[in-house]
DNA sequence: GCAGGCCATGGTCGCGCTACCATTTGTCCC
DNA sequence: GGGACAAATGGTAGCGCGACCATGGCCTGC
């Protein structure tokens, strides 16, 4: 009578789903072949490329990419930092990272920065620890410590919807300096000249707010421009109190530049019920030409950002740096443009 | 001369990051040990904790999950899926859904199912192959394939903003049928008699539609209810161009129902500009009581759904199942209300 | 005094995959 | 004909971590 000597394979057994081991045992080639079946279909046979795909079509085989991350030190995954999904500033943004990221077999974690919950430094952390291929930062200004973090893990950040002087590694913006300037113009073109600008308070809102009171005083508009900051993110309600309070104390404003197209719709309701008229008596400019804008009655002149062409460009730098693709230029300047509508 | 038998060691480099074993190796401790000072503090002698502490905070040591998730089969993601991130609707959701997995200790991954893009299936592929915990279905209604492949994996699913009689597994929503009847009841209440739909062409918003004008039939009016379907997602164009083609043909209308908020405010601008007075010689009820609804003037009546709620409940589900915890009931109906405004 | 138990710590192994190197076979050219 | 070379396939060894089991020290209770 022999003892049973074989020991129990398995100690730890796996989840149960189906491997590349099991595809390839049933395809009858060695696991590294079906890799390569999978992976990069043209250094295999014809033959060997076909028994694996009917392997693979029996047992509904589902790589793992979390071992093939592990393996190959590529996660394949891209991270996306906004301050929050809800406003709806990045959305068309963060829309087009994740399909075009897809196309390329990436996916996307999102990360909100904003608002408590918890800490920079932990979301930081949270990420970092996927080893992402890529970091799309959108609408958002680091700490220091978080920038130096960020370079010193080695991967690849893009920077959106600014344009800085010292971007981390790759960025896609422009200039918020810019609008500020080419709004105060376009108003002054239109015969406008006594301005006033409501705010959201975070960084990129006030860059352009100041720059358009920059180029204000520079038309020599010595009228000193009255500027109401309200929380970000920019609400209906935030533009109709602003507008209230700029009405109260400077009743002969005539135009209104706002930081966003929703802080201009309030704006713009609010001057409605106050029967103040526009674009006759008020002129009022929004920003990121959301897809309202046109079609409000008065359509909202504003400042159209491109934000799918944002999202593209980002995940098309983070592809190429994956693949080992050398990014020739590594900043991107969108632009933006004036959509003259009927509010101006 | 003795040769030279140490075989060359690290044949592959691995990415040059600091990993557990260093920090093992710093503190004077087992890797194993380390990692339970990382994840099992209590676990360790307070000795052997703060000399672990600190040789991560001299190293910078992030954990890789990647390799945790492999050696665990827990990879902490969760990914949500929506028909596209653009639409407002179900923002609050994902945002919460967000926050709430990452005081967890969860990331989302975002996939957008809708609108060609890649097919359903590689989608799906996509997300299984990330071994993910959860997977929450946000507005979808799969394929009856998709299904069969979402329940063979064995992933927990919850589905949300619906509630139908056979989830795939959790559930968490509201009854479209049920705000349908609510809707025409509360505008028959109101005096109302001749109702039209302005209703996006998703499967949700017409149960919506079929339900409100089942329950206006039984409510004894005879008349024809007129429904307009605009395509998904909604717009504010959409709004307008629907009651421009309402009135045109209705005359007689006082009241439209829209599938949500977004083609409301497009209703009422419309009808501002025909001057058909909201609500005096019209009400409009919206859905889904985005934050605009409140202070747009006439302010919108409006359905509300609490959209964070969901989000909350669906990462509860999730996180529960996730770490082992029995959830008992795997449905929960999130409810509705009805607020009124103005507009009706 | 010693069995039994608990606590802190460590060793070993493998999660599922791919990088790297080795081997086999076929093919070409001089 | 034989060496050079390329194409196809396989073997081995990890990637970085945690599950599992083992060990040793200490305390408790009879």
């Amino acid at each position: 009578m022999t003892t049973e000597p074989v020991p129990p394979k398995r100690l730890r057994r796996g989840t149960g789903a189906i491997t590349l081991h099991d595809v390839a045992k049933l395809a009858g080639v060695a696991p590294i072949t079906a890799s390569r079946a999978v992976n990069t279909p043209a250094r295999v046979s014809e033959d060997v490329l076909k028994r694996v795909s009917l392997a693979i079509a029996r047992t509904g085989y589902v790589p793992n990419r979390m071992a093939g991350g592990l393996a190959s030190a590529r996660s394949r995954l891209v991270a996306a930092l906004v301050p929050t999904i809800s406003g709806p500033v990045f959305l068309e943004t963060v829309r087009s990272l994740t399909e075009a990221l897809a196309e390329h077999g990436y996916q996307l974690m999102l990360g909100q920065s904003g608002y408590q919950g918890l800490r920079e430094d932990a979301l930081l952390e949270a990420i970092i620890g996927r080893r992402p291929d890529g970091i799309v930062l959108t609408g958002i200004m680091h700490s220091v410590l978080g920038r130096q973090r960020l370079l010193a893990c080695g991967i690849p950040v893009v920077e959106t919807w600014d344009l800085t002087p010292t971007p981390i590694d790759m960025l896609v913006g422009f200039s918020h300096v810019e609008v500020g300037r080419a709004v105060a113009k376009f108003l002054h073109a239109k015969g406008r000249g006594r301005f006033a600008v409501v705010a959201g308070d975070d960084e990129r809102a006030m860059r352009r707010m100041q720059a358009f009171r920059a180029a204000a005083t520079r038309l020599k508009l010595a009228f000193d421009i009255p500027v109401v900051a309200v929380p970000a993110p920019t609400t209906l309600k935030s533009g109709r109190d602003a507008l209230a309070q700029l009405l109260s104390t400077h009743k002969d404003i005539d135009a209104v530049f706002c930081s966003s197209d929703l802080l201009a719709l309030g704006v713009m309701t609010e001057a409605r019920v106050r029967r103040v008229k526009v674009p006759q008596q008020l002129a009022v400019v929004g920003f990121g030409d959301l897809d309202f804008a046109a079609d409000l009655a008065p359509a909202l002149t504003t400042v159209h950002i491109n934000g799918a062409a944002i999202g593209r460009q980002a995940a098309q730098f983070i592809v190429d740096r994956s693949e080992g693709r050398e990014v020739g230029t590594r900043v991107v300047d969108i632009g933006f443009s004036i959509i003259e509508r009927d509010s101006s």
